[in-house]
This record gives C-alpha cells, structure tokens and sequence, in this order.
DNA sequence: GCCGTTTTCGGCCCGACTGTTTTCAGTCG
C-alpha cells in the first residue's frame, strides 16, 4: 500500500500543529510545514521517489533529517516524531487548530486549562461560558469561536473557481462603481486561477474621501462583518465566502497586488531574495532603508530583486523563482491560441443541442475544428451511441461539413467507455471511420490501482485510441479520483503517441495542475477540451487553459493549439 | 528543522486587526 503524497504532508502538518501547541523552537514546526507544503505540490508521488532512491535533500525545504523522517513514513507507515508527539499531547489538538480564531498559544489554554482536547470538549467548554474566565479570553473571543465553531458543520471549506468568478465579479463590479474608486483587482487564489478558492481578496486604490470601504461592509449581500479598519475589512457573503477589501495608495499598488496575490509561500521567498540584497519586502513597497524604490508594478517588484515578471499562475514556490533567475520560466499557453475543441456531446447522447448548433458555436469562437464526441453504448444512463446510431451520427457529420464550407471542420469522434477488461466500447470497424477517439472510465471506479492503471493501458494499445479523457476521473469535492499509477500511464501513452484530456469542466479539471506538469516532463502532449454539454459550456476552454498554464504547459504542450493539418498528423500512431 | 554572495551558527516575512489590556499578545493572511 503506497502511501500517497496528501498522507505524508497531512502527517508533517499535524506534527507542526502538535509542536506549536508545545511551544518548543517555533522554526522546528515551521519547517515541517514547509516540506508539508513541497511536497504537496509535488507533481510526483515521493513515495516512488523513496522506491528509486531518489535524494529528497534536492527539494526545497527537506533536509537530511526531514528526508530521512519522509523516507520512514513512505517505508513503514509510521512517523515516530508524530507518535511521540501525540504521547504529550492529545493528537485531537490538530483539529482545533484547524478553527478560524484558534492558534497554538489558545489552544494550549484550551488543553491545559480546561482539558479540551477535542471539538466535543471545546463545544461544552463554550457552553458552559468557561472559556471566557481564561487568561487572555473574553466574552467576545469565546462568542467568535463559538461561531465559527457552529459554521464549520457541514459547510465546503473551498469554493469552485467558477463558482468564486460569479460571486467575485458582481462584487467587483459594484465596488468599481463606487465614487473615487480607480483601481482594483482581484487578487490572492482566485488570480492564480486555483481551481478551488478559499477566500477573495479584493485590493483597490480610491481617492482619499471615497466611501468604498463603507459600501463594501455594508453591501446588500454581506450576512456578517468580522472586521473593518480603514484600509483592511472583512465580511462574510450570504453565500458564505469570506472577501477582504484592502485600500492601498497608488504608489503602492504594484507591491500590494504582489503581496495579495501570493501564494504566500512565493511572497516568503521573493521577500528573501530582497533581505539578501538588504530590502524590505511588504505591500507598501520595496524599501532600501526608510526610501522605497519600487512598488507601482508588480514588474517593480520583481526587477528590484533580479527577477523578470512572474505570472500569477506559477507563483506556488514550485520552482518558478529558480527559473525565473535562469531565464528558464515557460511562455504559458495563452486561451487565443486554441484552434479547436477536441471534446463536446450534442443530443445523440447527453447534450443539449443539435450537431449543427454545437458546429455553429465553434465556428462562432473562431475554431478551425470542433470534434463531436458523443458517448458509446455502454453508458445507457447518457443514451449512448450504438453502432448503428454511431454510423448515422457519422454520416450526418459528413453532410454538415459538406454545408459549412471552411467557416469550421465538424471531426467525427466519440467518448468511447473504456470497459473494465480495457477493450473500447465499439467494432473497429466504426472506430475506424473516426477521424479521432476520446476513450474515459465511467464505470467501475473502484478497482485496485494495479487493475485500472492495466484497464487504461490495454485500452491505449488499441490503435484508434487518441486521447484518455478525464484521466483521473475525479470531481472537485465531491469524488476522489480512482486509483491509478499515473506516471505509468503518461509512460505508456508517450511511447504509443497518445495524449491525455485537460478536461475544462469546472467541476473536473482533470489533469490537474501538477499532474499537466507530470505530463509535460514525461514528455507527453494534452488536449484542453471542455466536454461541453450545450454551446454556452464551451467557454469553459479557459478554466482548461488556466489550469495547464499552472501546470506550465506552453502552446507546443497543447495538441489542439494546432491548425488542423498539424493537429491529423498528430493523431496517427507511430 | 532548514539554510548559506553576512555559510556550519544564527538567523528564520511582516503588517493589520481584535480583544483584552492600558501597551500588547494572538491570529490571520
């Protein structure tokens, strides 16, 4: 049982959560937090870095005791400084630390003084008004933790970048509306264009006298105020997302978008950079002594430390500053330079238009190809295609073309089940009247790592097999992906000249960010095809192509970057 | 516990806001 990279940073979190409420060296535990953070945003699995013999010391922030601390994780199961740990402390105190307004030091009162050691514990210490009879501890502070201990219930901790992008653009939208508002930006998550967002933050620079701070707390739709100061408040939505507001001058909105933007781990190491040069890095500026030399652009910010403008997508601490001061930072692939959609359904199946309209809205958005890939038989749920149906669909593909001239080339395709023995879901006789074939897992979820990653393999042996769709199947916080070796399968995919499906669907976006850039260094190419539904789904290309960009891929990684010609000879085996 | 153009010791990002105090600790991002 391999132990997966989430598991082990999970691991190294909680003994950083354990040693903080010990008190003890700070540093210690802030160490385990930063290889936490590395190694979760390790696009390969450390467990079979370990199995190589791979030198973990060659990662930021693990050293030759954390390697060595990782290496008996992987090897045993166990993290013997974790389970010393939890014989001073209640393993439980993690939890706590988990809750909005609680820290370590808090936590600790919590524990020694009124022995909670669990949310039961904390939950009858709070209504038992004890809480507040502790040092340090108010009416107020046991009332805000009471709160935020009644909304943790059952409530989605991230919300979906879509879904953020709604909610973050009528409120943006209303603040620029508002009297001396001149600049603002969505900073933090949301402009790294992470596919999940925890909170907004909204950054702007507004003329001295204007109300906006007061029209962002009192905005119609804010169910509660949890802070407001002159240039930093925070509100909660009736939606439930938290939003900051920030108020910066002008001169220092360059810095500031820098500062909010993050992600916090790159800020720490471009702030690193400037205190080797003697600066100071915070959102006001960059400062040499008392005088700021730089802050008006984010492009400031970075020139005063050697670096050339990082975009926001790759600043995760991922590697990016490294190649940034090598000249080595990929040119990301941009939405424009998509030429086609390789992945969408109409009414044949599960969609929700006619062929001719799906054409239509490819040729609308400039595509020189559109592949209709409605789904095969075995998923009856979806009312897919058998083979005669798939004959008639192609057939009625040929006729439309026939009528399109070169507005846009309809390409005849299919979302062919990959079945659980890995043989494809139609004759071949059919598959090979397709100009291309999108083969996915839609059942069967649940097989053993070893069984799927072979299901996949033998399914990429048939030679019509194109692109692997959705390849880790999983929907963002509602379903796991299934268990896959996918670094066998980018292997076996290289070697046969098949790709793998960036699925744009905000839901999915399926490969992930490090499992695009996984792809790109096992020198395998994908498709950022939108699965859509309905014409409008089509927009969703951008979701796909933002994912990729953080996965670094640039316009060469992207098969349905190519014209047509370029993109059919791709598609022919080797 | 990590790290090194101040290098094997002695640093480790930094400011805003809140609540409990009355000058500051704790938390957050």
């Amino acid at each position: 049982m391999t132990i997966h990279n989430q598991e082990i940073a999970d691991r190294l979190e909680r003994a950083a959560d354990l040693l903080e409420i010990g008190g003890g060296n700070a540093y210690r535990a802030r160490a385990y937090r930063q290889a936490a953070q590395t190694i979760s945003g390790l696009s390969q699995s450390v467990a079979d870095l370990v199995a190589n013999g791979d030198d973990l010391t060659e990662l930021p922030d693990i050293g030759q005791r954390m390697a060595e601390k990782i290496a008996t994780l992987v090897e045993t199961g166990e993290l013997p400084q974790l389970d010393e740990l939890k014989e001073t402390l209640p393993a439980q105190l993690s939890e706590l630390m988990q809750l909005s307004g609680l820290g370590p030091k808090r936590v600790k009162a919590l524990y020694q003084d009124l022995g909670v050691e669990n949310l039961d514990d904390l939950k009858q210490a709070l209504e038992a008004h004890r809480v507040r009879e502790l040092e340090g501890f108010g009416r107020k502070t046991e009332e805000t933790i009471a709160e935020h201990l009644a909304r943790r219930q059952g409530q989605e901790p991230r919300t979906r970048l879509m879904e953020a992008e709604e909610i973050a653009q009528a409120l943006a939208a209303d603040l620029r509306a508002v009297d001396g508002v001149q600049d603002l930006a969505i900073a933090g998550s949301f402009r790294r264009r992470k596919e999940t967002v925890g909170d907004l933050d909204i950054l702007v620079t507004a003329v001295e006298d204007s109300p906006v701070m007061a029209r962002f707390t009192g905005h119609e739709e804010v169910r509660e105020i949890v802070s407001q100061g002159e240039t930093r408040s925070t509100i909660v939505l009736r939606s439930g997302m938290q939003v900051d507001l920030r108020r910066m001058p002008e001169a220092a909105y360059g810095a500031a978008l820098h500062y909010f933007t993050g992600s916090k781990a790159h800020n720490i190491a471009v702030r690193r950079m400037g205190m080797e040069r003697g600066l100071k890095i915070n959102e006001y500026g960059v400062f040499r002594d008392e005088e700021r030399i730089a802050g008006r652009s984010e492009q400031e910010v970075y020139a005063s430390v050697g670096l050339p403008y990082i975009e926001p997508v790759l600043r995760e601490n991922r590697g990016e500053i490294e190649a940034a001061q090598e000249g080595s930072l990929p040119e990301l692939v941009e939405l424009d330079a998509i030429r086609g959609d390789l992945h969408c359904h109409t009414r044949a199946s599960d969609g929700h238009e006619s062929l001719r309209a799906m054409a239509e809205a490819g040729a609308e958005r400039g595509y020189q190809y559109l592949a209709i890939t409605d789904h095969t038989q075995n998923l009856t749920v979806a009312g897919g295609l058998d083979e005669r149906r798939m004959n008639e669909q192609i057939d009625r593909i040929d006729r439309l073309n026939d009528t399109l001239g070169d507005r846009i080339r309809v390409l005849k395709s299919a979302e062919v089940d990959i079945l659980a023995d890995g043989s494809l879901d139609l004759p071949d006789a059919i598959l090979e009247r397709l100009d291309l074939c999108v083969c996915s897992i839609h059942d069967k979820l649940d097989l053993s790592r070893e069984k799927q990653t072979e299901r996949i393999l033998r399914a990429m042996d048939h030679p019509s097999f194109s692109i692997l769709g959705h390849p880790r199947g999983r929907l963002i916080g509602k379903r796991d992906p299934y268990e896959l070796d996918l670094e066998q399968v980018l292997a076996a995919a290289a070697e046969r000249g098949c790709f793998l499906e960036v699925n744009a669907q905000p839901k999915r976006l399926d490969l992930s960010d490090t499992d695009c850039r996984l792809a790109k260094e096992m020198g395998v190419k994908v498709a950022i095809s939108t699965d859509a539904h309905s014409r409008a789904n089509l927009d969703y290309m951008r979701f796909g192509v933002d994912q990729a960009r953080r996965g670094w891929l640039d316009a060469e990684d992207v098969v349905n970057t190519r014209s047509l010609e370029a993109l059919r000879k791709l598609l022919e085996r080797p």
